[in-house]
RNA sequence: GGUUUGGUAGUUCAAAUUGGUUAGAAUACGUGCCUGUCACGCACGAGGCUACGGGUUCAAAUCCCGUCCAAACCGCCA
């Protein structure tokens, strides 16, 4: 046996127990005559006494002790076993390490080479360890969400075939035929419909999904995805499961019990914030330019404003219009700061003022509420815009009073296509059911839920009948000879009696990020790949020589 | 694929008078000291071909070119 306790869990009501404990070395603290070692295993601390100095002991040592559990004379009130010690009685090692070639304690912001490189070891980092298990926590909300609402979870293939649509496929090679290929799914897309074709009323998984595409901060090639898909439901019921989850997952996290999602359409949010992901807790919008954009033609000549909106900005607990206009003192020549109840909060000069008025009667009263605030900065050169965009964000970013704020939203009513160069896109994905059931308007029932201005899932009604989805193919420009080719089974499905169905994937990775408040995506992902999508501790993607059939 | 910024002790970072003495600190590491530390403290020591390769120069960490690597953004992400 190697414990009889861990190395969190000791405390007053232990004492005078002999016990056991495993762990690794966390430091090492020599006095005169006696030793000091915290050993740190996944659960704590715990500080050992050693009546000795004289031990061969290093750093992250994993060793075993065999000891009596003391009261302290001194408590440590940061960790959990700070009441007592243990007086070492037997110290055996079971392991030596070598010289640790990163510092675990610390974070790393720049060259992260090291920590991909070492990344095994890293894991011991406290904030690291703690970022996976609240992962693992929200995988369990999760899956016990669904099994409350009679979701059956079902795994699809891995090894799937190329479609022409979308991000870049990873590609297998096929043993048996030079020159033959698997890809790796991009979602479970086909395989769900397929599921509800096949009658399975609902479906979910947790799903590692692949996309060839360079990495960001909040993307990985490989990321977990939570698939959902249902029969017979139309978008209201879907967007009552979706609600249904953040409201759970939100309560079972935070504890918040009232949160009030909102459905917008695409077209207001775009009007409004001028983003497709809008983050409705403090993030500074640009104006539609055609509209706020004037030159003032006197005193101010080359000058120009710039609207920006803060939505909810009064309704955000300790931040007052001061703090904003002390933190871009220096930066523009004039600030206005405007409320929707009319109140200006400090003075411009008339001429300037009389612009604003113009401004003010062009904007659509019905998007603003008099908890956003407007401001419009009057400023020499635009390069200046970006720079007190950034400044506001990071300011508000930073600030504490946003930690405990969230707001989800669902966008709906999105473009079915869009035309680039020459060509139609599908907006959503291509078996995304038009809005209505009609093509004219170029409208899908497809739909993003946003949180805090991540966008963490994207879903919609499909198509379920063969006409209109051959129909949507030929639109996108797909060649009778390449529909064949590669949806001809799928084509085929959709004759079979296929019921009405949709369903929403969401990114489980920001899903975290925008549940905690963090933002980067490799803080919760034990062995993430580099940016270049390379895995620097087990250096792949590595070179092929020889191909064996 | 593109733009920008960067690569300096094991680690995190400085600095180097627009190219000119011996490239510093903290921490980690080693040795010694200190009855109670817990970010322990004190003293001493070891640690650098300034990413790599080439060029300019009396002289390069610094300027130039190339390669590799990293970060942010853009493209891309149905």
């Amino acid at each position: 046996m190697y414990r009889t306790h861990n190395c969190g869990e000791l405390n007053k009501k232990h004492c005078n127990s002999i016990v056991k404990l495993s762990g690794w070395v966390h430091s090492i603290r020599l006095m005169k005559k006696i030793t000091f070692i915290d050993l740190r295993d996944f659960y704590g601390i715990t500080q050992l006494l050693i009546p000795t100095i004289k031990i061969n002991i290093k750093k992250e040592y994993v060793i075993q002790i065999i000891g009596k559990v003391v009261k302290r004379k001194f408590p440590n009130f940061n960790i959990n076993t700070g009441d007592i010690e243990i007086y070492v009685k037997k110290i055996k090692i079971l392991n030596k390490s070598i010289k640790i070639p990163i510092d675990i304690n610390k974070e790393y912001n720049k060259n992260k080479v090291k920590l991909f490189k070492y990344r095994y070891i890293y894991l011991r980092n406290l904030n690291l360890k703690n970022n996976l298990i609240i992962k693992s926590k929200i995988l369990n909300i999760i899956r016990k969400f669904f099994i409350i609402n009679n979701f059956l979870e079902i795994e699809t293939p891995l090894l799937v075939k190329s479609t022409s649509e979308g991000a870049r496929n990873f590609i297998v090679l096929y043993r048996k035929k030079l020159g033959y290929y698997y890809s790796l799914p991009q979602s479970p897309q086909t395989f769900k419909q397929l599921l509800m074709i096949g009658g399975i009323d609902k479906y979910y998984q947790i799903v590692k999904c692949f996309r060839d595409e360079d990495a960001r901060k909040d993307r990985q090639p490989e990321f977990l995805q939570l698939d959902l898909e249902m029969s017979f439901i139309n978008r209201k019921n879907i967007f009552n499961i979706i609600i249904k989850l953040i409201k759970y997952l939100l309560y079972k996290i935070h504890k918040i019990k009232f949160i009030n999602i909102k459905i917008l359409s695409y077209k207001n949010i775009i009007k409004k914030y001028n983003t497709e992901k809008p983050d409705l807790r403090y993030k500074v919008y640009e104006l539609n330019n055609n509209k706020f954009k004037y030159n003032i033609n006197n005193k101010f000549l080359n000058y120009k404003i710039y609207g920006l909106i803060l939505p909810n900005y009064f309704n955000i607990v300790g931040i007052n219009k001061d703090v904003i206009i002390n933190l871009l003192k220096n930066k523009i020549n004039k600030i206005l700061l405007y409320n929707y109840k009319n109140n200006i909060i400090n003075k411009l000069d008339n001429k300037v003022f009389n612009k604003i008025k113009l401004i003010k009667e062009l904007i659509n009263k019905e998007f603003f509420s008099n908890k956003d605030l407007l401001l419009f900065l009057i400023l020499k050169k635009n390069k200046y815009y970006k720079t007190i965009k950034n400044k506001i964000n990071n300011f508000l970013l930073k600030s504490k009073y946003l930690n405990n704020i969230y707001i989800p939203i669902i966008i709906y009513k999105f473009p079915l296509f869009k035309y680039k160069n020459g060509k139609y896109y599908s907006y959503h994905h291509p078996f995304t059911k038009p809005y209505n059931n009609k093509l004219k308007n170029n409208l899908a029932d497809s739909y993003d839920l946003i949180i805090n201005g991540i966008e963490v899932g994207s879903g919609s009604i499909r198509i379920d009948n063969s006409k209109m989805q051959n129909k949507v193919f030929k639109i996108l420009g797909l060649s009778n000879n390449k529909i064949k080719k590669e949806f001809s089974f799928f084509l085929k499905s959709l004759k079979f009696g296929t019921p009405p169905h949709g369903g929403i994937g969401i990114g489980i990775d920001r899903l975290i990020l925008s549940l905690l408040n963090k933002n980067n995506i490799i803080d919760f992902i034990a062995f993430p790949k580099n940016y270049l999508n390379k895995d620097l501790m087990i250096k792949t993607p590595s070179k092929i020589k020889n191909i064996k059939i």
